[in-house]
DNA sequence: GCACTCCTGACCAAGGAGGTCAGGAAAGTC
DNA sequence: GACTTTCCTGACCTCCTTGGTCAGGAGTGC
């Protein structure tokens, strides 16, 4: 139940590229791994992955770099997340609708499931375009609002 | 963002101890993990684990076993996922809240603060009890009723 | 004393996390 | 055509986690 390292750093370069879309330019590896903070070797792994999954392009040579294949409000959180991470919220890595519970556990699949929605009712709300105008769906005000949310447990 | 092996027994194991608790006697660990299909050595480790969080209770010995150390509705599947994953929705293992983002991912924090709420609003209102009786609470119903919740994706 | 059951630590193989390194291949510039 | 720039790719690396197994020790009940 944790969010890797790689899905972070992910989401933060779209992020980048999604603010950079206004110019038309292409933007360079480098200059999205200084201005996050990221491992340069890394994220060129990383971006290469969002090029497979079709989030993003690039070209190489001078005048090269990286943008992305939508704009920016028609990307979600979670297919960043999905495209490094894979399958959201899978239970022993199998989907729950696959898993089969037997005795008093029956129903800890209908929980599984309600698990894996609850974080795809924030994950698939959320767009780069939410998410670098700070402009947030929200369900994440609600469910940010509470002082109780902010605090670890 | 997946669920592990570990979580998912302690909790299945868990809810034979909930439905077992009318008994008034322990359960052995062999007869947990034959009810639950779970590897009996693999089981003990977790059972002893739960112990140490004080959600569950054991004696050795003839006529011994394991049960659980409160009412099983006032034990949470987020009580006994944090037990055996620790907590729930890190970045990178640190606490959503202690992580500061710059420049366009900003608001990024309020998307992790906002995915760990969701979690706890479903892993912290289920309890052991709703659970075998398959009285789950609305939450979980109203995620789990559009046929979309149980579709890959 | 003995059977029973939990308790504990050591170990193990496979894979993932979080990178680094070295080189190749396209694209642009002179 | 040479050169620079930048992405592309695979190999490799260390450490940690996952999902277990094994062997023995320590309480408990009869």
């Amino acid at each position: 139940m944790r969010v890797s390292a790689k899905a972070d750093y992910a989401v933060r370069a779209a992020a980048e590229l999604a603010a950079a879309q206004a110019e038309e330019a292409p933007v360079k590896g480098e200059r999205l791994a200084e201005a996050q903070d990221i491992p340069l070797q890394f994220l060129e792994h990383i971006l290469l992955e969002l090029k497979h999954h079709g989030i993003v392009r690039a070209r190489r040579g001078a005048k090269g770099g990286y943008w992305l294949a939508r704009p920016a409000d028609e990307v979600t959180i979670a297919e960043i997340v999905r495209a490094v991470e894979g399958p959201i919220a899978h239970v022993q890595s199998t989907p729950p609708e696959d898993i089969e519970y037997r005795g008093n556990s029956e129903h800890l699949q209908a929980v599984w499931i309600a698990v894996r929605a609850s974080l795809r009712s924030v994950l698939e709300e959320v767009t780069l375009a939410d998410l670098v105008s700070g402009e947030l769906p929200s369900v994440v005000g609600e469910l940010t609002s509470s002082k109780d949310a902010w605090v670890a447990r």
